[in-house]
This record gives structure tokens, C-alpha cells and sequence, in this order.
DNA sequence: ACCATAGGTAAATTTTGCTAACCTCGCCAT
DNA sequence: ATGGCGAGGTTAGCAAAATTTACCTATGGT
């Protein structure tokens, strides 16, 4: 009677249930076949097979295939957000912090494709995707960007004269961009060299 | 003998051949029911009642569903290249011509929502669509940004110590996400507005 | 002792993309 | 004229894929 009285699954809300086996194996055998294909190309009756469970277990715990590849996603930006949340500590300054983030960010593309892939090319056309608890944790990512951002103007480290919300959307943007083609091409990501020159070029802009 | 001899239709790449009722009234069910829904919600059998034919016919003129997404891709693209080149005329300096790009980029997008979908959302993440032909299409115009940014730096009026690369990924990519929110949630895109601020942020950075 | 519930399966069902085979009408070379 | 042939179109149906329904089994709390 406590929580939401949800009619199907959205599975673990809760703390620390230990997640099932079979759960489990059904998202590590997602993860597995995207790094060879993409979602559409991948059928339920492929992930189940991998997974070594029937296809009925996935409509168990996920909602339909999407949902699965959505909770797939919540897990790695859980991660990230933990990892992220402990780069920037002690980090004095919006810019240095900004660069931090650029870094960070880039390098999770690169070290991760997996991730990388679902969130630049996968969910992004599906408009339930923004219904979801995995896009409310990508918004809590974003405020953090934008909270920076303000944080730089008023201490004038930042100029005031762009609204943060377009400062945060050519960063954000930039980076995708920038790794956007190594991820689709497979390509390597040097996260030193990008950070640094895409710094240079959103800090300090293109005119000479 | 003369031309490529397609296993495959691959229609109408011959000059000016008026395209079949049959083909323009499917790629304008296409385009109105991307309106509403995305691609991958929308059914062939949809497509077909839509435009008022039966569904084989959209084999006859189309590899697959993918590939009339492509076709209708490529009239858009075909279609605003032109209209960018001839906006570009007549403009002197790298700056300015980037200005210019900037402007009409969200221009096209604010104003052509169903274009802006497919080319952000729908197309990104099928492989397949990079070895098509409207891939290559996107390419050119990826190759006049890029041409703009070395005549900019060959005549100092952008600097030379980031790569013309990094700052076309960066320029695409600020612009894209500008804009991608308001695709996405159909909200109100307003050009002279967005334009202009993303010159500043593009041009001279958010260094105070 | 019991029964609710979590983990799991087998098998049917629906949906959907796609194909093969056929129709028909206008055009042009014989 | 005529007959073949290519372009535009349709009918009917398959096969793969996603999803649902019904069922089995162990187990831990009351």
C-alpha cells in the first residue's frame, strides 16, 4: 500500500533486493549483442537464447523490449552519475569543473560504447524513452551541467550575455558531436586530446 | 547497359523522369504520419492506407520500409542544399558565411519539423544508413561547413590552433542540440533568436 | 500445514514486414 | 493492326518477430 501501486512490473524500484538471475542474464545478453548490432536488429528470441532463458522471462521483468533496453541504460547512468558526482569534488572553479566534465564525459564514450551507442543513437527516436525514469536521471545530469554554468556567470568566470540554458546545449552538443562518429564508425576516442581541444574551442570560442 | 545495372530498383535515379502517383503518394503518407508518430510505430499497412494503395506497391518502389525513409531523407536534402547554396551567395568572409549556415541550419529545422525528425532521430542509428546514398548527400554539405572553416583560418579570420574538424563537429553539434528539444517536444524553434546567440557562443566562447 | 509469491517455462497468438504471382493498359516496332 | 513488353498497380499469403496466456515449482513467512 506504501508505494505506487504499479499494474505491470518496473522491477527493483526498491533498495537492495538482489536482483534476479535471470534478470541478470537477460541485460548482460542485451549489452553483449549491442556491441555487435544494433537494437532494432536484435529480436527477443536472440537475447533470450544468449541469455540462456525463454522469451516469455523478459516480459517478466521488462515491460516490452524498449522497456528492457531503457533499464539497461538506468543502470549505466547510475553508474556514471556516481562516478561523476566524485570527479568534480574539490574542484574549485566553473571552468575547471566544466573542463573535468567535458573529460569525463568524452571518456565515458569511449570506454563504454555500449552506453554511448544506446544513448546517442537508441532511445533518443522513441518518445516514451522521455516518459521514463532513465530520462529523469539524463535531466539530473543536465541540471548539474546547468547548475556549473550559472555557477561561472556569477562568479564571473562566465560570460552573462548567453543564457546558460544555450551554453549548456553547445556543450553538451559539442561533445556528442565530437564522439558521435567514433562511436558509429567504431573509431578510437582519445578523451586527453578531445577534451583539450574542444575546451579551447568552447572556452575561448573560433575567432581569432 | 550505360548505368549501373541495380538488382534492385533503386528508382529514378535517371534525370527527370516525373515520379509514379504511386511513389509521391507514398512518400507523402510517410511524411504526414511521421508528423504524429515516429518511424518505427508507423506500419507499412498504415502507410499503404494512408496513401491509398496497397502495401506490395511500396516494394515495388522501395528496398524496404528503411529505404523509402531514406528516399524521403534525400528529397529534403536535395531540396536544402540548393536553397543553401544559394543562400551562401554573394557573402564575403568565413565568419559571416558561418553566421549565415547557423541561421538558415535552424531555419530549416524550426521550419521543417518532419525533416529535422528524420535526420536527428530516425536515420542515426540504422548502419546501413551510411553506406546510402542520402548519407552522401549529408557529406557535401558536411564538406562546405568544413571548406568555410579552412578558408576561415587561411585568411586569420579563425584560428589556427584547433583543427577544422573539431570545430565543424563542434559547430554541427551546438546546433543540432539547440534545436533537438524543440523537435522533440514540438515546441516553438525561433531562428533569428537562437542564431544569434549561438554565434556568440561559437564565435568568441563563454569566457568572460 | 498452507498459501502467496517469485522465478521460470511451453505454447499459442498477433502483428508486421515482405514476396510471389498475377492483372492491365498504353506504347512502339514490326 | 498486332503483339509483346514494360510501367504501374493489386491479391493473397508467408514467415519472422513481439507479446500474451496459462501453467509449473520451489520456498519462506504465518
Amino acid at each position: 500500500m506504501a508505494a505506487k501501486a504499479n499494474k505491470k512490473n518496473t522491477h527493483q524500484k526498491q533498495k537492495n533486493k538482489p536482483l534476479p538471475p535471470g534478470y541478470i542474464k537477460i541485460t548482460q545478453s542485451l549489452i553483449a549483442l549491442l556491441a555487435k548490432k544494433e537494437f532494432n536488429a536484435i529480436t527477443t528470441a536472440e537475447i533470450a537464447k544468449n541469455a540462456g532463458v525463454t522469451e516469455a522471462l523478459i516480459y517478466k521483468y521488462f515491460k516490452d523490449k524498449r522497456d528492457l533496453l531503457h533499464q539497461v541504460l538506468r543502470e549505466y547512468l547510475e553508474q556514471y552519475l556516481v562516478r561523476f558526482k566524485h570527479d568534480l569534488k574539490g574542484i574549485k572553479g566553473a571552468l575547471n569543473k566544466l573542463r573535468k566534465l567535458i573529460w569525463s564525459h568524452i571518456d565515458v564514450y569511449a570506454t563504454n560504447r555500449v552506453f554511448a551507442k544506446i544513448l546517442l543513437l537508441e532511445v533518443r527516436n522513441y518518445p516514451d524513452y522521455y516518459k521514463s525514469d532513465t530520462y529523469q536521471l539524463v535531466k539530473i545530469y543536465s541540471d548539474i551541467v546547468f547548475k556549473i554554468i550559472e555557477e561561472g556567470i556569477q562568479n564571473k568566470e562566465i560570460r552573462s550575455d548567453i543564457s546558460p540554458r544555450l551554453i549548456r546545449q553547445g556543450v553538451l552538443g559539442s561533445i556528442e558531436q565530437v564522439c558521435l562518429t567514433g562511436i558509429i564508425f567504431n573509431r578510437e576516442i582519445s578523451p586527453d586530446h578531445l577534451a583539450e581541444e574542444l575546451c579551447e574551442f568552447i572556452f575561448k570560442g573560433i575567432e581569432k
